[in-house]
DNA sequence: TACTTGACATTTT
DNA sequence: AAAAATGCCAAGT
């Protein structure tokens, strides 16, 4: 039936990302913190739906902990860094310091 | 039903 | 400071 909560969470995730503004970055840690509330689980299950349909949002604007991200994104995240203005550290990761924006 | 895998995080060497 | 080990939770097989 339609009723997936699992299907609920993925928009829950997407609705998030998509409202990270523009040269900042969020964690995995802190949307699944902020959907704990509601759906519980952790950091794995929202990297899990970006797999799935991070290609439908802006999935560069959602870094690791420590401000990095997965190499095969590296190199099309640095586009994005760059275009945006993202506050980089240095070593192509994201300088949560100044960028990091947490969900409402 | 049990095992393996995974856009991760945290703690300890 | 950097790297390895452990913990977490759910989906996929």
């Amino acid at each position: 039936m339609t009723s997936d909560r699992l299907d609920d969470y993925v928009e829950a995730v997407l609705s998030i990302v998509e409202q990270v503004p523009r040269g900042r970055a969020t964690t995995y840690g802190a949307i699944a913190d902020a959907l704990f509330d509601e759906f519980g689980g952790g950091p794995r299950q929202a990297a899990a739906v970006m797999a799935r349909h991070g290609s439908l949002v802006t999935w560069w604007r959602v870094v690791r902990a420590d401000g990095s991200l997965p190499e095969r994104l590296g190199d099309e995240a640095r586009q994005a860094y760059l275009s945006e203005g993202t506050p980089l550290r240095g070593t192509g990761a994201v300088d949560l310091r100044d960028a990091l924006w947490l969900p409402t």
